[in-house]
RNA sequence: GGCGCCGUGGCCAAGUGGUAAGGCAGAGGUUUGCAAAACCUCCAUUCACCGGUUCGACUCCGGUCGGCGCCUCCA
């Protein structure tokens, strides 16, 4: 069976095919670096690291090509505003966006192309575009011709006619004089930009936001794709675009395949940095794991909104978000019972012959499976669920008085978590660290030290050795009440909130 | 105005022509000194509404209502 992706191109679900077998080459469209990454680049960028990890885990060899938009108005306006030069303003937030993606547990992409590396390959393509005649220099910049391409708008499914109305609207008339048709759209800015000043044959400047990923995509792997992904508002104009301005200097086809994912929502409105109404990914992972944000992420399918439900306090801040919060006991969960399972007492696994239980059998086939139907994740997360309650029975049994269980379920169990962090990059860290994290996070949110609630336990421990229920289950509530839940276990008594 | 998406149990969320995955919450049980965790059982004759096509529709077609997105920078 094989990867089905929904094309946007075709408006299908379609089976994924490379120009060269076995092996992959994506294209991301990565953040503008003026700002912190929010949920909805978190968002996008799991989706795009889990497609990745199937592809990886189906056999092929994937190219993943993500680029830094680090030359754009956004960040010459941040810079200025900030006193700081844009380059180093830039080089900050990608920092920050790698800090950010490794705690979300998105692998490094292959090839992280910046555009102030990129200007000569640029100027190159819009060269070649001007020759074609598909360019056209007007004052100091140049502009591409979208009516010299018979298919623009063959990706939004709009034509450059119906383009004409609305977007003779928005442009401002000095602009719309300097252009042949309103959606002509700027692959040179000439001028002088502060910072950001490039010498090129069609004088000094910088380039237009479209025409680097062009450039990029080309110059690392090759004219044409084999999938470019991205988010659902770059569809137009931004991949439009890229399409136009790629396969007028090529003649041949940009991407065979194009991925959107969609949008997050705050109060059923795009959560947006024009909107305002963001939660930057760090701000997040202040309150909650970051894998549980991931795990949230891949509780929807890719193509559908994400809406992010969260209670206010009396101040008007967010007090918490009971998606993430769920997420984050999924979790949990998922650790617990690997835990459970690496713990295991070796004498209770037995080299015996018996059929291992069908939750625990092949997860890593029952993943591969769902995510080759469209990326669907949420499947994927319920087959966990099922893997998980599967685990947690074989150790029930295991533990059980007498009980013992095979070596063979035993080994597969352990499989299946490993496919679990392979293929959807979760529940990968160590279980007793993060759950202890976890807690401890939670307890501090609440005001309760560590120690205190240890001394507590400790008390009660010393009164049910001496038989002392009443005084064991009174210093039980109190800490219930604090939001404690106490676990007596062989080996002690552990603690969680 | 043009293009497009969505409406599934108390909540979240898959499915998209053959009779509703999974999770959270809830109820009962096993286990436990009692709990918690874990496990078992139960929890939508029904998929916004109205028509139509079909042997059969949540799934296809038409309409109605409700919500959202793109057409301008945005993941």
């Amino acid at each position: 069976m094989a990867l089905r992706l929904h094309n946007t191109l075709t408006g299908k679900k379609e089976e994924f095919r490379t120009l060269e077998d076995g092996v992959a080459r994506i294209y991301v469209c990565g953040p503008t670096v003026y700002d912190y990454a929010h949920l909805g680049h978190a968002r996008c960028y799991v989706v795009y690291d889990v497609l990745v990890r199937h592809l990886r885990a189906s056999g092929y060899r994937v190219i993943y090509a993500r680029n830094y938009t680090d030359v754009d108005d956004k960040i010459l306006h941040r810079a200025a505003e900030k006193g700081e030069h844009p380059k180093a303003l830039a080089e900050r937030f990608i920092q920050a966006f790698e800090e950010d993606m490794e705690r979300l547990g998105c692998d490094k992409p292959d090839i992280e192309p910046k555009v102030s590396e990129h200007i000569p390959e640029i100027i190159a393509l819009i060269g070649r575009l001007i020759e074609r005649g598909h360019a056209y220099q007007s004052g100091d910049d140049v502009y591409f011709s979208v009516e010299s391409f018979d298919e623009y708008g063959k990706l939004s499914h709009r034509s450059a006619d119906a383009l004409r109305t609305g977007a003779s609207e928005r442009v401002s008339k000095e602009e719309l004089e300097r252009k042949r048709h309103p959606a002509d759209f700027v692959l040179w800015k000439g001028g002088e930009f502060e910072g950001a000043t490039y010498e090129s044959p069609f004088g000094p400047g910088r380039p237009g936001w479209h025409i680097e990923c062009s450039a990029m995509s080309m110059k690392h792997l090759g004219e044409t794709l084999d999938l470019h992904g991205g988010g659902l508002d770059l569809v137009f104009p931004h991949h439009e675009n890229e399409i136009a301005q790629s396969e007028c200097a090529t003649g041949k086809p940009f991407s065979n395949c194009w991925v959107h994912n969609g949008f997050v929502e705050v109060d059923k409105e795009k959560m947006s940095k024009s909107l305002g109404n963001f939660f930057t990914a760090r701000e997040l992972f202040n309150r909650y794991e970051p894998e549980a944000l991931r795990y949230f992420v891949m509780s929807v399918h890719y193509r559908s909104p994400l809406s992010l439900d969260w209670e206010l306090a009396d101040d008007g801040s967010a007090r918490a978000f009971p998606s993430i919060e769920e997420a984050e006991h999924r979790l949990e969960t998922l650790y617990r019972a690997r835990e459970r399972l690496e713990t295991l007492p070796e004498g209770r696994i037995k080299p015996i012959e018996a059929p291992t239980p069908r939750e625990i059998s092949d997860l890593e086939g029952r993943l591969l499976r769902a995510l080759n139907d469209d990326l669907n994740m949420p499947v994927a997360l319920s087959e966990v669920s099922e893997f998980l309650r599967g685990v947690n029975e074989l150790a029930d049994r295991a533990m059980a008085k007498k009980g013992s269980i095979t070596r063979a379920a035993y080994e597969e169990a352990r499989e299946g978590f490993e496919a679990i962090s392979r293929i959807l990059g979760l529940g990968g860290s160590e279980p007793q660290s993060i759950l202890e994290r976890i807690r401890d996070r939670r307890a501090n949110e609440r005001g309760l030290s560590r120690e205190e609630v240890e001394a507590k336990i400790q008390a009660r421990d010393e009164a049910r050795l001496a038989k002392d229920f009443a005084k064991a289950d009174s210093i039980r509530d109190e800490l219930k009440a604090l939001g404690v839940e106490l676990h007596d276990g062989p080996d002690g008594t552990r603690w969680t909130l």
